[in-house]
DNA sequence: TAAAAATACTCCATAGGTATTTTAT
DNA sequence: ATAAAATACCTATGGAGTATTTTTA
């Protein structure tokens, strides 16, 4: 379970599709289906019903990205107090 | 900044020693030193001066690791909670 | 002079890409 | 027929290791 894996599951909730959130997060739709399912696979739960169009999210999901958010908030703020204004690019 | 980074950082603050923290950790002191090092960069940041016996922590360092503690214990917290107690092991 | 960290490589696992197929409407 | 996700495959990056050098108390 990776800040990127967590971030990727965050986009992909709030846009409603791993298409969608691949054009946010410039990354493929193949790219986020399988960081997700790797990850529903370590935890042993499923986070997203897929659906013919968009997802649906489960109860585990909803509780999951619940307390992800705020993990990914703290994590944020940690990063943006630190991070070098400089030239090198964020790695999760 | 990945969560393996923070706890490499936490765990080297804990023993006060790259190899000691690499024996706790499983992981050998020079990819310890590396990945400290890269994590450094990305900051912009010392965070430990390396001393001949041991290490002594910056300013900047100490001010780090106290945010960072808390992002890791938060990150754990989640982790725990969802952890497939099956067979596929923790990735960061 | 011994300990701890840094440096210099080598290797391999995997994250991410492209191309394609599957699925459900 | 279309739009979204899954699958298959390939490639390249970088994380981790071993071996060695550097440093300084």
């Amino acid at each position: 379970m990776t800040i990127q894996q967590i971030k990727y599951v965050i986009t992909i909730y709030e846009t409603g599709q791993f298409s969608k959130a691949g054009e946010k997060l410039y990354v493929t739709q193949p790219s986020l289906s399988k960081a997700v399912r790797d990850l529903e696979d370590e935890l042993g739960i499923t986070i997203f019903e897929r659906m013919n169009k968009g997802i649906i999210v489960t109860d585990a999901g909803e509780e999951f990205i619940t307390h992800a958010r705020e993990v990914y908030r703290q994590y944020e703020t940690l990063y943006q107090k630190f991070r070098d204004h400089g030239s090198i690019k964020h790695k999760f």
